[in-house]
DNA sequence: ATAAGTAATGGTATCGGTATCATATTTGTT
DNA sequence: AACAAATATGATACCGATACCATTACTTAT
């Protein structure tokens, strides 16, 4: 029975003492129980139930030299694109007695840094980034870090360790690829934000531009530097304003959901039949773009896959698959719904 | 400069020796700068630099008895209402050098109990817990824990230690008042699942029925067991279960925007208007409430609010709220959009 | 029968910090 | 000038686990 709010936690020399045995025995029983006999392994586990011991992480740690903490640091949680991933990723590892430590850099440098020490401090089993385009100073603080440093959500040229994510380029020229052939349409625009802070849309628009380059198609692009958010609002007033410089355009790539789904709003606000008059496709399938009667077309980011071959890594029971190349490439799914 | 790959990361005993003091002054200068002449501070953090120093957290934790770590078990991630909490929470904790866990139990009682446990194992400054309706047995296990118990999002009659939230009772009272006073709707159906895991909606319910009493009006409600998830899907099949059941209802208080938009989504299908021949309100408002073309009228939980409040509470800044009661109701706003 | 091997358990040092108390130095008070 | 108080620093023990090696009791192989 644990102890009342002004007492301590028994500790392993208490359950020790109880079952009759030795500290380490305790620690086998827990740890490694097959090390120890079943007789002895009964008492033990009769005596931490009774005295209601939990044994204290930061002993184990200082001792082994191994927490049981993973953290993570992803650039936002507001957008909630990364939550099918942190989702998996800790319900994996909290099988595996790992506890997740989350921060949230917002997108902000300085931030970063700051939490990075602070998880280094915890001297975390692995260490999983959402931020994959790094700065020199950056990767040079990272390999240094001598733990598992796991990139996510983007595949970087160079991997510091490891790299969990999908190449933003080919989303974005399959995503041209498949209107333009799969679809027949044959003017098709691109409307993007520029966001400083992430660069993934704009390697989607790289893949869109190689796509036409390719095919010696025209390039249509409005790039929405004001706002920066990629929200609802933007998706309308860029609509607009590639229809006011291509009133001939037949197909849309947005370079998020969002965006789209304002697009198609403001299409259908207009008058315009989607996708007969215009088509309009997304990227990332959030929650919202299924249903609503927006039913949009998109690209589906497989974020849980990323979450369950991050827990693999970390937990190493796979190491294998990682003797060639340390990024995997869990790609994406071109999801046709009605709008395109 | 740190060290490489495996090599040890440098100690508090190494930083001393460099600067040419004890240990102990080391510390100081990390944990009370105040006490140590700003001459040797300025040796020290010299010191602190050149070696790339990160003090381990474990040993810092096992030998003050004092982790630097919240630990939040939230039951579920996907929906994203925790959310705005979770990202404010780790937003203000981080500022103070804290370290967030998280974990997720999926609504399992038994995921949640396993789950404590190694929670329990990090000695944390404090437990934040979203699933507020104890039984028995978890309270016990609660009550012991020995650091500040935090329930969020809903305020329970007795606080093992602290709430933060609001009351879904009061909530689901405000609205149905809001509709029948303010909106003058006067025949208003109720649309809700009850989760066995989830009593909020429950306890909206309550609110409901409790000011449907009060004025004498009918109680009109339909309950989606079946599927228990709040789905679109479910929105579209409550609209009609409640048409079907009671043709002259002018306005339905569904129990979530998510069955709200759902609902809002079939009438128009169905060719009524929204709100003229049916007005239709959610709970929670959610991302997408607004916007898409649904701008739907709503309850707006405070969670960023809850999450602001739960971090003054774990750094103890503001103690002398709490001497007469542990619970602080932040409240809610009811958002009047179009669709009631 | 003896050496070698395996299973089960324990003793002791140690991980890297902080708490506590002690000491030395400086500053302030009357 | 003398003593108290405040400031700055250090020595040592300790937090609660695990690593490492040692020990004992039994098997098994030759």
């Amino acid at each position: 029975m644990p102890r009342s709010l002004d007492e301590r936690w028994s500790t392993m020399k208490e359950v020790a003492n109880l079952a009759g045995v030795s500290k380490i025995t305790v620690s086998r029983v827990l740890r490694s129980p097959k090390l120890v006999s079943p007789g002895t392994r009964e008492k033990v586990e009769k005596a931490i139930n009774q005295l209601g011991y939990v044994p204290e992480a930061a002993a184990g740690a200082l001792s082994s030299g191994q927490s049981q903490i993973v953290a993570a640091n992803i650039s936002t949680l507001s957008g909630s694109i990364f939550l099918p991933t942190i989702n998996r990723l800790s319900s994996v590892l909290s099988q595996h007695g790992i506890q997740l430590i989350l921060s949230n850099s917002e997108y902000s440098e300085e931030t970063e840094f700051r939490q990075l020490s602070a998880l280094i401090a915890q001297r975390p089993l692995g260490l999983v980034l959402s931020n994959a385009f790094n700065s020199p100073k950056r990767r040079s603080m990272l390999s240094r870090i001598g733990c598992k440093v796991i990139e996510i959500w983007d595949l970087p040229d160079q991997p510091i360790d490891y790299a969990v994510g999908f190449s933003n380029f080919d989303a974005g020229y399959s995503m041209t690829q498949f209107l333009f052939d799969q679809c027949a349409y044959k003017k098709i625009a691109f409307l993007g934000t520029k966001q400083g802070f992430d660069r993934r849309s704009e390697m989607r628009f790289q893949g869109y531009k190689n796509f036409q380059i390719k095919y010696k198609n025209q390039i249509r692009a409005v790039d929405l530097n004001a706002s920066g958010k990629g929200s609802i609002y933007d998706g309308t007033i860029g609509l607009n304003q590639i229809l006011e410089k291509w009133p001939d355009i037949d197909a849309i790539f947005c370079s998020g959901d969002v965006l789209a789904i304002g697009a198609v709003c403001e299409a259908k606000r207009k008058g315009l039949r989607v996708p007969q008059d215009i088509a309009i496709s997304g990227f990332g399938d959030i929650e919202f773009s299924n249903g609503y009667g927006i039913d949009l077309t998109t690209i589906k980011v497989r974020g849980e896959e990323i979450g369950a071959h991050v827990a693999s890594i970390i937990i190493g029971d796979r190491e294998e698959d990682f003797i060639e190349n340390k990024a995997i490439d869990v790609g994406y799914d071109i999801v046709r719904r009605s709008t395109a």
